[in-house]
DNA sequence: ATGTGACTATAAGTCCGTC
DNA sequence: TGACGGACTTATAGTCACA
């Protein structure tokens, strides 16, 4: 498996866990919000020292982006709804 | 301390290990040898593919590049002259 | 909140060389 | 063998508008 692919899974993995926006992720990094996106779709092969800001951002180590994903395994695509980061919930109708 | 710092010891303590030369390793991972230099003294910030390569090159995980120094260590900036400790130690008067 | 294409600036990475 | 530099090409960093 392509290491490009472990990183992008591994960061959305925290993040959500961390419940956190691609937006705030990438704010606090200090990066692009359409970065991130296109760094969690795979579609960038970003530097060490970018990937560093991240965990860094994210408190966590760097080795944590290299945890090899069960099979199998899917990150979800967005975050969960329950999370309430901010935002009015509008309630259904 | 930074990433950067930590892989660039880290290529250089493995390749030196295997005992191959800069440029032999360069030719193997199909990258130029004064850029292999030039990452081995910190001065590129290189990316997650291009490290990928490389691990796979010289047959270990990519893991393996961000294992932390001992302090105060330091890789040698040349390989040894003879491969065979062989001769005979002398000893410390 | 995220995906995506288009874009510019900057750094990655190559190729030549010298010491 | 490896440090280092210059000129060069190509890829990534980084930003934006819009779906």
């Amino acid at each position: 498996m392509k290491t490009r692919a472990i990183v992008a899974w591994n960061v959305r993995r925290i993040r959500v866990n961390r419940g956190i926006s691609q937006e705030q992720l990438a704010w606090k990094a200090g990066i692009d919000r359409s970065y991130m996106s296109s760094l969690e779709r795979q579609s960038k092969n970003p530097t060490i020292d970018l990937l560093d800001r991240i965990a860094e951002t994210l408190d966590v180590q760097l080795s944590e982006f290299f945890v090899l994903p069960p099979k199998g395994a899917r990150s979800p695509k967005t975050l969960p709804k329950s999370r309430k980061p901010a935002g009015p919930r509008r309630k259904k109708k």
